[in-house]
DNA sequence: GCGTTTTAATTAGGACTCCTAATATTATGA
DNA sequence: TCATAATATTAGGAGTCCTAATTAAAACGC
């Protein structure tokens, strides 16, 4: 396998860790759906399409769990049989689909993006500090992995032209969005946002820059 | 569903963080199985087993990986099919059978156990602190996790009784393994060490209360 | 403009996970 | 001792997940 320099064992131990509350999250996952009567394949699509009123295609919502084309497939027939989701043609390419959720999908789906879970419970003990320092080492990782191709393109602020890192240098919520025209703190800052719009690729460079080092903003604030 | 009271909304934001990486993870996995012919249920099997040269009973290993009983024992006879893992009676109870790995399954086990991942190059790109940090957080929230019996019992230092929590205050490695007899750091922290003997409650809980706060050790060390 | 290549989705086929319920067997305890 | 609990497995079934092959549409090259 991968004999070549045995990796640095803390990086080992910090995936052990994640893999520990990887199989709680999956443990969660099977027990809130599994009283709606579906699997954690499932629950996955409803709650990703909860976040996504104008839906997906198949192959990229394929892309964000991590499973192939043909898998998602299997899954969206299931979801269509079960009348949680719809199929439809994309407009602007006849060869995609369009998955998007019923109402009783979406209903379903928002449950599951927003039910309470043992990670959670365990999450709500960490001090208020702890988990800004948490969502953080989370977003900076995210981020690599997005680069590195792992995972596709997120929808999270740090890479949103609406987003002005350090807006307010030394309080509490440092950053602003200028789409709610609202300060933001670390603990604020969104993994997948509704009103997320992809800053250009230099800009988006040089927001990282300023809110990795929490230097100020480099760019003029005018292209709002 | 979970109506009362909508949690904090950080909690969701960082079980998001976690399962977008635990995706991340399972596609890991599905690659480095996929090349042994193995699916990610089975490498699971292969890595904690390698671990525990004694074997595992069957409900203790679907315990560790959150599954049901019956669901591990179609795992089981799939590696054991394979001749990665052979069942013996265990001496102590009839009922019970012992899960071992054979050669095979041990070598493809620590080779699942230590290879790299996506996820271990994105974590390599944290600072050295950030990573002290993150093991930390991990361990308290495995901690809590286990404490709310959502987890089977890790063995984790901070529970061992051969752990001396800042046995050298003030050092870059303020803790002591009696076990090793070396001073130990905040990332050579184990999550799931081979020698691990857990230590009475009443001294768990002490020496939780030290490590966690920084404060001296509150017990003679004497008994090892 | 028209063939070639690429892309999106699905079907086909098969291994296997995962569940709950039921069963056999052994341990535990009133 | 006899009922209860615990360990594992079998039975049955839904559904995930893969790769390979297929269909159809879009994009590209010249």
């Amino acid at each position: 396998m991968d004999h070549a320099a045995d990796p640095d064992p803390v990086l080992i131990r910090l995936r052990e860790g994640f893999e520990r509350i990887a199989l709680v999250l999956r443990a969660d996952l099977w027990a809130a759906a599994g009283d709606a009567g579906l699997n954690p394949a499932q629950a996955q699509v409803l709650a990703l399409l909860a976040a996504r009123p104008a839906g997906l295609r198949a192959k990229a919502i394929a892309a964000h769990l991590a499973v192939s084309a043909p898998s998602m497939a299997d899954t969206l027939s299931a979801l269509e049989r079960k009348r949680l989701l719809q199929r439809t043609p994309d407009p602007a390419d006849a060869r995609a689909v369009i998955a998007r959720l019923t109402e009783e999908g979406r209903a379903l789906g928002r449950a599951f993006a927003s039910a309470t879970s043992q990670v959670m419970v365990a999450l709500a003990r960490l001090s208020p500090g702890e988990q800004a320092d948490l969502l953080l080492t989370q977003i900076k990782l995210i981020r690599t992995l997005q680069q590195a191709g792992a995972i596709p393109v997120q929808r999270m602020c740090v890479s949103c032209r609406h987003f002005r890192p350090n807006a307010h240098p030394a309080e509490a919520r440092p950053h602003h969005c200028a789409f709610v025209d609202a300060p933001i703190g670390t603990r604020d800052l969104r993994l997948d946002c509704g009103e997320h719009e992809a800053a250009d690729p230099d800009v988006q460079a040089a927001t990282w820059t300023s809110f990795a080092d929490g230097s100020p903003p480099l760019r003029a604030p005018a292209d709002d």
